[in-house]
RNA sequence: GGACCCGUAGCCCAGCCUGGAUAGGGCGUCGGCCUUCUAAGCCGAAGGUCGGGGGUUCAAAUCCCCCCGGGUCCGCCA
C-alpha cells in the first residue's frame, strides 16, 4: 500500500459485507494531492494488484478491499502453524531493567507488575529477532538496612528466618517501625548501624549480605512459579564506587556544582535547570552517593557492557521525573543509545491501604497460592483437575490480568475479578487453547485448504493480525495490545467452536489446519505473555 | 508554585500515538442454548452529552488551547 500511495494508511474493519480490510486512503491522499477523496480513492483502487486482492471497491473516501480467500488462505498456510510465527529478523540489542525488587522488603502485587510488564517485553523483542539482555537491579542499599540490623539483633526468630526469610525480615522491620514509635531512641541507633555498615564493619557487612542472600532466594521463589529468569542481577552497591568518581567527572567537565549556601551545603549537584530539571544532588555532603549517581554509574556500565542499542527502564511511572534527570546527564555525558522509561501505572489493593512499614501488604505468593486454589476448586467440580494445571492457569490468571491494561494506567486489584475466571481474563484464552489441543489430539487426518466459508473466514482473517499485534507491543513497549489480540481471536474461536463441527465434517481438512492455527498462536501467544499453557481444564 | 499520568455505559477497560463509515469489549442485570470435538463456552436484550468549553479541519473520542475532577512527583530516601 505504501509503496502505491506513498503514505501508510490505517487498517480499519470495514462495515459488515464491505470487505475484509477498509482503508480510508482517499481522505488520506487528499490532503497531499488536494483533489477530492472520491477522485483518489478511486486512482488508488484502479492501480492496486496485489495477488491475494480478490478486488478494490472504491467508496467515498475509502477503499474496501476484498481478499482472494484462496490465495490468502495459500500465502499464510504454512506460517500460521510454524513455531516461529510472528517472529521476524530485527538484530538490535537491548538492555532491560525490571521487577528490581528492594532487598529485605517483601514483593507484593505492586512490584508484579514491573516483573511481568518487563518479562513479557523481553520475550516479545526476542520473538521479533532481537538480543534482549534482562537485568534485575536490587535495592540492595539504603537506610532500611540499619533499621532491620536494630531489629535482626532484638526480634529475630532464626528458625523461621531460615524457613520463611522474606517473611521474618518483613516481620522484624515492621516490628521496628512499630517500636520506634514508643521508642524514638531506637532511629537513632539505626543510624549507628548504618554508619558502622557502611564503613565497613565486618559482623555487619556480613548480616547484609545474609539479607540480601535470604532475600534473592525467596525472590527466586515467586520468579520460578512465574516464568521468570533474568540474564544479570546486580544491587545498586556495586555501582557505588563508580558514582563517586563519576560525580567528580561531572564537577570537573561543568555539569556538576558543590553546593554552597542553604540546605545543600558541600553537596554535588546536578545543573540541569537549561532543562527544567532542577538540579538534583548526586553526591551527599558526607561523600556518599544516593540513587541517582549510582543508577547512572550503572546506565554507563550496561552501556559498556552490553553496547545495547536501546536501553529499557521498566519501572513505576511515579519515577517519571528521576529518569529524565538520569537520562538527561547520560545524554551530557555523550551517551546516544536510545533510553526509555517504560513506565507504568499504580497497582490498588481493594479496601487496603498499602504500607510497607505498617506491614499493609499483599503478598504475591498468597495472592498465586490463592488463585490456584481456586482454579483447583473448579477443576475438581469439572473432574479435570492436576496440580500442575491449576497452578499453571492460576499463575497466567494473574499474569495476564496485569497485562490487559495499558501500562500507564493505574489498576485496582480485587479478589472478585480474579477469581471469577470468565470475560477479559487468562482462562478464557487457555479455554480456547485447551479446546483447540483437544480436537487435535483426537485425530490424525491431514490438512488440506478449501475455499473458506464465511464463517471459516471471519475466524482465518485473524491470523495475520497475530504478527501486527506484536509488533506494536514492542513499538509501543506495551504488551496489552498482543493481550487484547488474543482475546479476539479467543472469542472467535469460541464462537467458530460452537457453531461447527471439525471431526467428521466433510470440511475437517480445512478446519483442522485452522485449529491448529490457533493452538499454535496461542501457545506462543501465551509464551509472550507470561502465560503457561495447560493441557486440561 | 512547577511537572507528569488518568477521565469513554452502574463498574472495569479497548480505541487516542498515526483524525475518517452507525464509538467496541468484559463484569453486572434480564432472556435463551448442553443426546455430537470440555457450557471456564455460545446467542440475544437493555445500557453512551467519549469530564466541560473553545479552536483547527470537508471530518474530532483522537490534534491544539483553557478549565474541572482524580492520582502522582518535585527529599543530602529508593
Amino acid at each position: 500500500m505504501e509503496s502505491i500511495s506513498g503514505i501508510r494508511p490505517p487498517l480499519k474493519d470495514p462495515p459488515p459485507g464491505k470487505g475484509d480490510i477498509a482503508l480510508p486512503i482517499g481522505f488520506l491522499l487528499s490532503r497531499k494531492y488536494k483533489k477530492p477523496p472520491e477522485m483518489l480513492s478511486e486512482e488508488f483502487a484502479h492501480s492496486l494488484e496485489l495477488s491475494f486482492v480478490e478486488r478494490a471497491v472504491p467508496e467515498g473516501g475509502y477503499v474496501n478491499i476484498f481478499f482472494d480467500r484462496d490465495k490468502f488462505l495459500h500465502l499464510i498456510w504454512k506460517d500460521t502453524i510454524s513455531s516461529f510465527f510472528g517472529s521476524d529478523r530485527e538484530g538490535r540489542t537491548y538492555v532491560i531493567d525490571y521487577s528490581s525488587p528492594n532487598i529485605a522488603k517483601p514483593m507484593h502485587v505492586g512490584h508484579l507488575r514491573s516483573t511481568v510488564i518487563g518479562e513479557s517485553l523481553k520475550r516479545i523483542l526476542s520473538h521479533l529477532g532481537n538480543k534482549v539482555i534482562g537485568l534485575n537491579y536490587l535495592g540492595d542499599i539504603g537506610t532500611q538496612f540499619g533499621s532491620l540490623l536494630v531489629a535482626y539483633k532484638r526480634w529475630v526468630d532464626k528458625k523461621r528466618l531460615e524457613e520463611e526469610p522474606i517473611r521474618e525480615l518483613f516481620r522484624i522491620y515492621v516490628k521496628f517501625h512499630e517500636e520506634v514509635e514508643k521508642d524514638p531512641s531506637l532511629e537513632e541507633e539505626a543510624r549507628k548501624e548504618l554508619e558502622l555498615l557502611e564503613s565497613g564493619d565486618k559482623e555487619r557487612v556480613e548480616l547484609w549480605k545474609r539479607f540480601k542472600e535470604l532475600s534473592i532466594k525467596g525472590f527466586e521463589r515467586i520468579y520460578n512459579r512465574l516464568g521468570v529468569s533474568f540474564d544479570v542481577v546486580v544491587g545498586e552497591s556495586d555501582f557505588v564506587e563508580r558514582a563517586k568518581t563519576l560525580s567528580r567527572e561531572l564537577l570537573e567537565r561543568g555539569i556538576a556544582f558543590i553546593g554552597e549556601e542553604g540546605d545543600k551545603k558541600g553537596a554535588i549537584l546536578a545543573n540541569l535547570e537549561d532543562e527544567g530539571l532542577d538540579h538534583p544532588v548526586l553526591l551527599k555532603s558526607d561523600g556518599t552517593t544516593i540513587y541517582l549517581s549510582r543508577d547512572l554509574a550503572s546506565l554507563l556500565w550496561r552501556a559498556e557492557q552490553f553496547n545495547p542499542d536501546v536501553l529499557l527502564y521498566v519501572v513505576a511511572l511515579e519515577q517519571n521525573l528521576h529518569f529524565k534527570q538520569l537520562f538527561s546527564l547520560a545524554r551530557k555525558l555523550g551517551i546516544e543509545k536510545e533510553l526509555v522509561h517504560v513506565s507504568f501505572g499504580m497497582v490498588h489493593v481493594e479496601g487496603m491501604r498499602l504500607s510497607t512499614r505498617k506491614g499493609q501488604v499483599l503478598f504475591l505468593e498468597d495472592v498465586l497460592d490463592k488463585a490456584v486454589s481456586m482454579v483447583g476448586e473448579e477443576m475438581k467440580q469439572r473432574g479435570t483437575f492436576s496440580p500442575n494445571d491449576a497452578e499453571k492457569i492460576g499463575v497466567s490468571a494473574l499474569t495476564f490480568w496485569m497485562l490487559k491494561t495499558e501500562n500507564n494506567k493505574d489498576v485496582t486489584f480485587r479478589w472478585k475479578d480474579l477469581t471469577s475466571f470468565g470475560g477479559e481474563s487468562g482462562p478464557y484464552i487457555q479455554y480456547s487453547y485447551v479446546r483447540a489441543k483437544n480436537i487435535l489430539s483426537k485425530t490424525e487426518s491431514s490438512m488440506n485448504p478449501f475455499t473458506p466459508t464465511d464463517e471459516e473466514w471471519n475466524l482465518i482473517k485473524l491470523f495475520p493480525f497475530f504478527e501486527i499485534s506484536i509488533r506494536e507491543s514492542a513499538r509501543r513497549y506495551s504488551p496489552h495490545i498482543l493481550a487484547r489480540y488474543l482475546l479476539q481471536l479467543s472469542t472467535q474461536f469460541h464462537h467458530f467452536y460452537d457453531h461447527n463441527r471439525v471431526i467428521g465434517d466433510r470440511r475437517e481438512p480445512l478446519r483442522l489446519w485452522m485449529v491448529k492455527s490457533v493452538e499454535n498462536i496461542l501457545k506462543i501467544g501465551q509464551h509472550l505473555l507470561v502465560m503457561k499453557p495447560p493441557e486440561r481444564m
